[in-house]
DNA sequence: ATGTCGATTTGCT
DNA sequence: GCAAATCGACATT
């Protein structure tokens, strides 16, 4: 069954909506348990400062892919928010390997399941995420968006990983008591820390 | 279990 | 020139 998010609602919103989507990239990938919001207004964001080459396909249309480069080596995948021109957007940071898990531990190098999508990095290498996707639309090949199964879900927020501005935004969401999470949760002692 | 360091693109917010 | 929405290797406790 086909996702229907609306991405045109407000970053933060859309990172909580997409916590136990199914994303598939050529029929590989699994359940989101981790994602970041970020948008203009933000100064951790990377459209804080305006429109430039690399972050263009945040300020196109909702429902499309920003994958840009991370310290020079890494990928990251976000999903574009709002209405096009705002550039918002949501960082997936976490996925529970569920479809092709030997494809994605071909391309990790790795046998563990707990680390093949632990992190925005790890996620994009396993599912060969690179710039060709960038722009591109979610709702089209190769891109895949299943529904959440029924049922209610608990979803943790917290302070976003990796940036040292507006540290305090709690714009990080969780699925709660998921083990593929890329580090737990502060507010939920019993998760793990990596 | 925790620390530090290197790889290397992008924009200077 | 340098910091960055990161990760893995290697060192030390």
């Amino acid at each position: 069954m086909l996702a229907s998010i609306d991405f045109s609602a407000p970053a933060h919103e859309v990172a909580r909506l997409l916590i136990g989507v199914t994303l598939l990239i050529d029929g590989v990938g699994g359940r989101i348990v981790e994602t970041e919001a970020y948008d203009q207004t933000d100064p951790a964001s990377h459209t804080y400062a305006g429109q430039t080459a690399r972050n263009v396909s945040m300020f196109g249309p909702p429902g499309h892919a920003y994958v840009y480069r991370s310290y020079g080596l890494h990928w990251c995948f976000n999903t574009v928010c709002r209405e096009a021109g705002h550039g918002a957007g949501v960082l997936l940071r976490a996925i529970e390997p569920t479809h092709g898990i030997e494809t994605m531990r071909a391309r990790r190098g790795l046998q563990e399941l707990k680390l093949l999508c632990a992190g925005p990095g790890r996620l994009a290498q396993a599912l060969g995420i690179d710039s060709r996707l960038n722009g591109q639309s979610l709702s089209e090949p190769p891109f895949e968006l299943l529904a959440r199964e029924a049922g209610e879900i608990e979803v943790l927020t917290g302070p976003r990983i990796g940036i040292s501005k507006a540290v305090d935004v709690p714009w990080r969401f969780g699925l709660r008591g998921s083990r593929f999470l890329s580090r737990g949760f502060a507010a939920e002692p019993g998760t793990q820390q990596r």
